[in-house]
DNA sequence: AGAAATTTTGACCAGTTGGAAAAATGTTAG
DNA sequence: CTAACATTTTTCCAACTGGTCAAAATTTCT
């Protein structure tokens, strides 16, 4: 039964070619692989946008790979060639967005001006719930269920970068060029109200109604929003109280 | 075993009472069903408090049956006798919040002061948001995943409600009590800054680190976002720009 | 062209999932 | 007590899940 070199007699049936079965792609994250190829690179993007796509909407658990391989357009085992774990996926998209993610708080510049500093920070924040809300949503949904696979970023990368501009921000305030108020809380109301409009989006469009989500929606939020943090809401006369 | 008079010659095993088997537990959602004991409810209550639980944490779809059994302490086919399908109990539990969530904008009250109104309103968002924070997490859950069970209630009961006090804000702005504006925009910004804290508090957490995340931590926020609200960044002196 | 490597597919699998059926076990009113 | 009802447990299932594997198809390299 095992293949015995039968010389003579060949079967004739089922040509036997014992070509060597592919093996998997090599895993990104260990150390020396082959540079990867254009289409390997081609492929994994569209993986790796697909995944997006639905980890967005369903998070890790609720999303399957079927769907992503289904909205990437190819089979679920040639998705597998090219990540052989779910995690794997998820794991990739959620590290470049972290990336991303941080980039308008970074370029928040102590040797600027504070108020247009912040009004610009709110501004790109604002821009990026537009035009990449899928991430946001990725990372919504990956905060609302605790963070289990980026806790560890959340902890060092994040809160040092917002550690060491909380400090900018202080020294702002000391200046007399912002009002004192907490900075870390700050930051946390720049990054809801402006991820609020992607991770929200639904509730948004359905309370604007049709009229008010055009074009000028970013733009009425943008305008408020500067309003808001500049000068608050009460009225231009009105005294601080205490 | 059983306790079978037996007077003649029965079979001595299986006693095959052919008892009628219990149906299913009247569905809640139909008309004219009994009034519900107290078991009833209270077994009802144990497993939509495990459900909110689960569902809040992994959403719709990645929470499961058993999970939420487990967490209520009971089987699934027992669970399953007082809730007949997983989105049974889902639609429970939103429609349930939707009606807690929206009371505090209920409550903004045109009759009042407008500064103290919003104030209040926000303060009593903020409790929400430390008391309820599952509640929290449920809701944005579903506007994640583009609120497909909820998306009907979502652009009726609480669009008309927005319209509604859109218009009080609208009228306190005219009257000079309130800087002028966008009043859907400035509702948004209180639920995305409040609801923050209960759908990031991971993130929350992480950033303020365990010293400044006990007691502390909420009047730190309330008194944060108060000052926003009212007096914006900018500092003390500054006039407005255009 | 032909060998070697890469990519894709189809068949398959074990574990999980939502749920059904029915039997077993209470509980309660007469 | 006991029939009728309510609740719980046991058993089971079909569909779905993440993932494997080898063969087949395709591309690449010489």
């Amino acid at each position: 039964m095992p293949p015995n070199k039968v010389k003579s007699a060949e079967p004739a049936v089922l040509p036997v070619r014992p070509r060597r079965s592919g093996g998997r792609l090599a895993a990104a994250g260990a150390g020396k692989s082959r540079p990867l190829t254009r289409i390997q690179r081609e492929k994994q993007d569209m993986i790796l946008e697909a995944a997006l796509e639905v980890f967005s909407m369903h998070g890790f658990r609720g999303a399957t790979i079927d769907q992503i391989a289904e909205v990437a357009g190819m089979s679920k085992p040639n998705l597998l060639y090219y990540f052989p774990r779910k995690e794997e996926i998820h794991r990739r998209l959620i590290s470049a967005l972290l990336h991303t993610w941080l980039a308008p708080l970074k370029e928040m510049d102590e040797r600027g001006d504070p108020i247009p500093e912040i009004r610009s920070y709110i501004r790109r924040k604002l821009e990026m719930a537009r035009d990449y809300p899928r991430e946001s949503r990725l990372f919504a949904n990956e905060m609302l269920q605790g963070a289990p696979r980026i806790i560890e970023m959340i902890e060092v990368d994040l809160r040092n970068l917002v550690d060491e501009k909380a400090q900018v921000l202080l020294a702002w305030m000391e200046e007399g060029k912002l009002a004192h108020a907490d900075p870390y809380h700050l930051i946390f109301s720049i990054w809801a109200t402006t991820q609020h409009y992607a991770d929200f989006d639904v509730q948004v469009r359905a309370v604007l109604g049709p009229d008010r989500n055009g074009e000028g929606r970013f733009e009425d939020a943008a305008r408020y929003l500067e309003h808001l943090f500049m000068h608050g809401l009460a009225p231009r006369g009105a005294r601080a109280a205490g």
